[in-house]
DNA sequence: ATTATCTATAGATCTATAGATAATGC
DNA sequence: ATTATCTATAGATCTATAGATAATGC
């Protein structure tokens, strides 16, 4: 009874984790070029030279492709805030914002998938409702922290400022992407977080 | 040779404007829920009671048809900001973003569209570019008269602030059209414009 | 033996055009 | 007579599945 007839299964060899992590990596590209409605499994199979049924045997499913690409991306960005408090949290925000004008790809990401996504059957509806949701939180809590620290002055209500600051990226990001060469992102940022400071 | 062969010109008949002025109602709401690369002519078309080559009558492509809804809405946009000066005239803007929070489709539109045409090759990339580089001039400009009149603190960079203040406005669509409970719109503007003034 | 990948294809769409018919109004 | 609308269809896609073949590694 114990497995007899179980079929083995022996996982993936070594060529199929190499061509998941490939095509992950592309999926990202193609859905920050097209957005998820928009971009293909034929283009994002071309592109890690498979063809498009040779991408669903590693994704059953575009939209499974899509939650990986963005659990992936969230924990690489999740990752890189660190672990720092209060104001020196928000500090290493605006570092990342820095280093976003360096990878347009990736804003172009968030850009298109966060507006795609207003619409309730959009699925990643959920992801990002969660998501701005889970930020707010993080934000709030750093901006009381640097309250209490005395880095950010008394008068700021911490819960708007959340919200301000992280609509203050998001909209920074889509005039960036339009017009980079008049958009300053992190001038910008300095410019709103000098306001709050103590 | 005065025309002699030349077709007879008769123009539209009044049930064809009315259709059209319909399909361009219609076309609002399909492209602020679907997006532009995702909404379809047919869906349009089913929605005022015409098949989608019945629809194409009257717009002769799909991308016609984006173009006059972003036309459109954007004089409509531009009318209703009327044409008050220096701070009378950011008042005006946080008028509009409290009229908003009663027409999310309408938000939805700028929403969606703005994140599907960073990419370059949508038929809405040049409307956005420019969109954004004129609304830009305007505030900017708004900003700098304020400042004259000692409305706005002098030592705001009113470029600066003109790229925050609509930036605010973008992210804080994203995030309230995600969590419409949640976040307080007119709130967190009156709250940036408060730590601008003199 | 199992995984990786391919070819072929079903079944849905989608936009745009051609050509026929119905409605409108000089 | 001209406009409005329909049916039919061409020609592109697109996602997902079935089943065959090639590559990998117990």
């Amino acid at each position: 009874m114990t497995d007899e007839n179980a079929r083995r299964v022996r996982g993936s060899y070594r060529k199929g984790v190499a061509k998941r992590a490939e095509i992950l990596r592309r999926a990202v590209v193609v859905f920050a070029d097209s957005g998820y409605r928009g971009g293909s499994l034929k283009e994002i199979a071309d592109g890690v030279g498979l063809t498009q049924a040779g991408l669903l045997h590693h994704f059953s499913s575009k939209e499974q492709l899509l939650a990986e690409v963005l659990d992936e991306r969230d924990s690489a960005d999740l990752e890189r805030l660190g672990d720092a408090q209060g104001w020196a949290f928000i500090q290493s925000v605006t570092d990342q914002v820095r280093h976003n004008t360096t990878v347009p790809g990736l804003v172009r990401l968030y850009a298109t998938l966060s507006g795609e996504a207003v619409a309730e059957d959009h699925p990643a509806h959920g992801f990002f409702t969660g998501r701005y949701r889970r930020i707010r939180g993080l934000m709030a809590g750093a901006l009381r922290t640097a309250q209490a620290d005395g880095d950010v002055a008394a008068g700021v209500d911490v819960e708007t400022a959340a919200v301000s600051l992280i609509a203050l990226m998001d909209g920074l990001q889509i005039q960036w992407l339009l017009d980079r060469d008049t958009v300053d992102m992190p001038g910008a940022l300095d410019d709103f977080l000098g306001r709050l400071r103590a």
